[in-house]
DNA sequence: CATGAGCGG
């Protein structure tokens, strides 16, 4: 709030001889984040008055709080503020753009959503375009998905009369002047085996499932019945995901197929708790 | 009796 103060004889001498007002005064108080502003203007009836305007800083104190801190590091020694070497000071707003699917704003047209809905598959896979999520795909043991499109282009390329506006999808994945993304094993050449590192599922080979445990069986007793037989990588005991009872089997994961197999013919039918164990080969999960 | 969970355009 601007609050005119009457002009006092000491300050009427800092004023110029013909009338020209003191230049306006700024001051900070970095603790109190409140700036004051002292100025002179002549009034209503022509006289001079001061007019102080105090203003609380806008940036919250955080900031401010932040400004205190002390540098650390290679920049222990500069000076307070920002070092214009290596930090910029952004003033003004920036605005960034976030596009979800470049695809989806290239087509953007007044057609009907639903109708492009339509003949969509439920899921395709980004990988190959199959018709199953990306995490599974087993582009690497079949290269079907691939060789499909290499034979559509191959199919345009002999036609090349046809459909001048129509971009063949294949060309965009053999000439990467779309800048979508390839994986490594789709690009030029990448045709041929698995990557070395991607092992394509968990090993399963050495697990065996354990039914006919009682309830109250927990993870830890599990452990402790199947250690003897050797180093254990996983156990798995299914409970009911809301209640948490357990579901009466589980998986044993050891870290050697032998030792699964000793640990079959160790425990199934080795009484535990009230129940006698039963313990074979599991068999790969998603066998529906 | 019984073959794990989760992520998702």
């Amino acid at each position: 709030m601007p609050e005119a103060e009457s002009y006092s004889w000491a300050e009427q001498v800092e004023a110029g001889e013909d009338g020209a007002l003191p230049p306006p005064t700024e001051e900070f108080n970095e603790s109190s984040g409140i700036k004051t502003v002292k100025e002179y203007k002549h009034n209503e009836d022509g006289k001079v008055v001061k007019v102080s305007t105090r203003e609380r800083r806008k940036a919250p104190k955080s900031i401010a709080i932040r400004k205190t801190w002390r540098k650390f590091g290679a920049a222990e020694r500069d000076p307070p503020g920002p070092n214009t070497s290596n930090t910029i000071v952004q003033v003004e707003p920036f605005y960034m753009q976030f596009i979800h699917n470049a695809e989806q704003v290239d087509q953007e047209t007044e057609e009907d959503p639903l109708a492009k809905l339509k003949n969509q598959k439920l899921v395709s896979c980004r990988i190959c375009k199959g018709d199953h999520w990306t995490t599974k795909c087993p582009y690497k043991d079949t290269l079907a998905p691939l060789q499909e499109k290499l034979q559509e282009g191959e199919k345009t390329a002999e036609a090349p009369g046809g459909a001048p506006g129509t971009p063949a999808p294949a060309a965009a994945s053999a000439q990467p002047k779309t800048g979508k993304y390839v994986p490594p094993s789709l690009r030029e050449g990448g045709s041929k085996g698995r990557g070395e590192t991607m092992q394509s599922k968990r090993d399963e080979s050495a697990t065996i499932r354990v039914t006919n445990l009682s309830e109250d069986t927990r993870e830890p007793d599990l452990q402790e019945l199947f250690r003897p037989f050797g180093p254990i990588q996983r156990i798995y005991l299914a409970k009911d995901k809301n209640t948490g009872v357990s579901k009466g089997f589980a998986f044993i994961n050891f870290h050697r197929r032998e030792d699964a197999a000793r640990a079959i013919a160790g425990v199934s039918g080795f009484g535990y708790d009230h129940l006698i164990l039963n313990v074979e080969w599991a068999k790969p999960s998603g066998t529906n």
